[in-house]
DNA sequence: CCGCCGCTGTGAGCCGAATTCACAGCGCTG
DNA sequence: CAGCGCTGTGAATTCGGCTCACAGCGGCGG
């Protein structure tokens, strides 16, 4: 695919003439003379066959075609500009995020070496606590909370919904796994304090109330592990699982999920020093949210 | 400022060679030969006095410098390719952004020709509605919402945060202004139901009540119209506000302010089909919200 | 109304830069 | 150790951008 992009100085030509709305002042600015710049359009306006300037009176006003495209163009002139300044300046950015250790374990973790890869520049600091980190005192750079969102003071774009459904170790019972709801009465069902199975039982339409008995896990990611070697069922967060069940170390029973009322939500402050790592950061999160499982299977 | 940047095919040859990890294989994919990429990144490294790729065997493997710098290299291309690939095909977008007619009358359309000149393809259509349009309906592309933040099944990002404070007309009282809190007491607090003065007097440390006679409007811009014309006291958002104050037809009583617990959020779907235009109306918003009250002055 | 002024359009010619070509050097592999 | 595949390098060539000079056009002041 050779170029279909035209050179660089065409389109900064361009960017200053949509500016100025005039060759030659466009033309002092980058040292060049008004020729230069009128070659220039007319050699963009040929390409794309479309008008890029009409006169009015001893203006250049740039016309829809070329209000739509200097946008692309000056962001596009604005990223190069920046990168190219910075280059070399070697500036080893540190983050701190703040996460749950479940997450970090089962979901950030076996991810990261993608970031680590894409941007050299930042170093992050996995921060596993048990609350809130608090932003505003700078406890932490950025958190990835669980919840459902309307933290005061801080920015926030959702990462992932979840959804809950039983899973178990494919040798769990000698092989003999539940395949009705009734057999699923008969097993153990782990438990975790922030999770009830209710939501769940209730959506697969059972007769079995909360359980009262066996082991209780307050960490997501020691449930699963439980789970995984034999202890009993466990009513796993799909993202959690997601590697277990990839890598058969867990199997997944039913096929009957419950929504999570909650989410994952990556939190921010705007007013961050360092806050193009930051955007670095949650583009990254976000991408690796919209690949799924795959990222996993690479 | 001539160009400090280099050619766009240095950049091309530059990306290319990154994801090939080899010369001659960008160098096949650009249909030039392997000296021509040679040139390019040597050229590239000298003015950056950087060493961007070290040999590994048989392959070139880009440095941090070169894995930090492809980054930005990378966006701006892909912004020009898709720009460019899109220019002409003329798009036109419609955009319903679901909003609150005092934040529509006060804030948002004294701004909004800063948006139809930047995005000509986009037409917005303002819905003015009492209650929150469902997104996911479909009776809205995007929202712009007062609250505290985290609803549901929707992306969202704060806009701004708001302060109450009190104001009125220059000419209220026959230009006898309040000076203290209990010249304040003797004058006519109007009223919003939804906008208590108790927060404000607390802040202040003032010994009055809540009012509770005086006129009462539903809609802060009728609110505001109201204190204009002299009918009394107002307690002003400040975003709504700012353009009164500017121009003189209100102006601010006392240096108190009260938070405003709840914010502005823009909301939207990640899943729309035109998630670009969306992005473009996000970024203005937030550009708007950035520059604060200066777009007025313009 | 006319002529000047400032702007853009256009073609010829020049100059610089990008590309190729050919060859050297280096590491890996059989 | 020879051959292969890759990159580094310099000289020659080719291509494209820039300038220059002139034409055309609209506005503005006399």
């Amino acid at each position: 695919m050779p170029t279909r992009l035209p050179p660089l100085a065409t389109l900064q030509a361009f960017e200053a003439a949509v500016r100025h709305q005039s060759y030659t002042r466009a033309a002092k600015e980058l040292a060049l003379t008004h020729g230069a710049i009128s070659h220039h359009i007319a050699m963009l306006e040929e390409r794309l066959g479309l008008r890029l300037f009409v006169r009015d009176r001893n203006r250049m006003v740039p016309t829809d075609h070329g209000r739509i495209l200097v946008i692309k163009v000056r962001q596009a002139l604005g990223l190069l500009e920046r990168g190219f300044a910075r280059a070399g300046q070697n500036e080893h950015v540190s983050l701190t995020l703040s996460v749950l250790s479940s997450l970090a374990s089962r979901w950030l973790v076996p991810r990261m070496a993608s970031f680590v890869e894409q941007y050299p520049d930042i170093d992050l600091c996995i921060d596993v606590r048990a609350g809130l980190a608090d932003l505003m005192a700078g406890e932490a750079d950025a958190a990835i909370r669980y919840g459902t969102g309307g933290w005061p003071d801080v920015q926030q774009v959702r990462l992932m919904g979840d959804e809950l459904l039983p899973v178990c170790a494919p040798h769990y019972r000698g092989g003999a796994l539940p395949k009705t709801l009734d057999e699923l009465a008969g097993c153990t069902l782990l438990r975790n304090p922030w999770v009830p199975w209710e939501p769940w039982l209730h959506a697969a339409g059972a007769d079995i109330r909360e359980p009262k008995r066996g082991p209780v896990f307050t960490d997501s990611a020691v449930l699963l592990d439980a789970a995984a070697h034999g202890l009993g069922v466990a009513l796993a967060r799909r993202v959690f699982a997601e590697g277990d069940l990839q890598s058969g170390r867990l199997v997944r029973l039913f096929d009957i999920f419950a929504p999570d009322p909650s989410s994952y939500f990556f939190v921010w402050r705007t007013d961050h020093p360092q806050i193009d790592a930051i955007d670095s950061l949650r583009e990254w999160l976000v991408e690796q949210v919209g690949r799924g499982a795959s990222a996993l299977r690479a």
